[in-house]
DNA sequence: TATTGAAATGAGAATCTTTTGCATTTGAGA
DNA sequence: TCTCAAATGCAAAAGATTCTCATTTCAATA
């Protein structure tokens, strides 16, 4: 099944490739940063460099398998991408993140690009704050 | 007047700071890396450091007063905070910004994060698309 | 106005994330 | 099984940002 998604992506179906799209299913984290996809790697005693799993992250991105965020700054995290899209909110001290939808905001966003004569292609709406926990 | 508002943010008044305050404010690029900031120093003969401009632009935020954005990844650019929040569109292609603000997506925006539980902070909203001259 | 100490700065080293070059390995089709 | 382009690993490089520390500069005060 991940490999199938893999050779859709007109990409070679390659071990590395498998098991890190294996380790973004199986996550309970549902955002990871190439260092976190790194590590799960070595645990399960796969050889494979750091440098592959940016490789494949940003073709894996490319592809439209996985997005990419940058929620704090310094590094990306990426997230599997299960057909529908969302935007998030994060909380500032314990770093959790929600995901939510809104049309209104969604149509909003459409008609601002309309009127501003943008082809729109994509769009990222993060709101940060506080979360109940950390209250 | 700039050096009011350094003194107001609880910093010295210093060299750099003035400079650098005054650089944003004449420039006719509302968005400044660190870099762009050191170049237009040197442009002026002021011999500041780039660690310097990176430690003031960082202190500037802190104090409200010039927001960080990172719209394409790899660096973050400042702006002069001007009173009124807005939002940013951008062009993929020629890397155009325009500004823009909706009342019923900030209001919608609240309503989430009192949804979510969460206290907001902040939060930002980008838009990419291909402007009109760049389609 | 001169003195003085804490805060700020400059220069370069260090760090962190991400990319690249290149020799070697591997998957997919013949 | 054979072949070759594509993919990988490793180490080096690159780019952005931060840190260290000796030196300089404000700003309060004598």
């Amino acid at each position: 099944m991940e490999s199938a998604d893999i050779k859709k992506a007109g990409l070679k179906v390659t071990l590395p490739r498998i098991k890190i799209l294996d380790i973004m299913e199986k996550s309970e984290t549902r955002h990871l940063s190439a260092e976190d996809v790194y590590k799960h790697l070595l645990e399960e005693g796969e050889e494979v460099g750091l440098a592959t799993v940016y490789r494949v992250l940003t073709q894996f991105e490319s592809a439209g398998l996985v997005s990419r965020h940058h929620f704090d700054e310094g590094h990306s995290v990426f997230e599997l991408n299960q057909g529908h899209h969302h935007d998030h909110i994060v909380c500032v001290k314990c770093g959790k993140v929600e995901e939510f939808i809104d049309e209104t905001i969604e149509q909003r966003q459409k008609d601002i690009a309309a009127k501003a004569g943008f082809e729109i292609t994509d769009h990222c709406l993060y709101i940060y704050g506080v979360c109940g926990t950390c209250q």
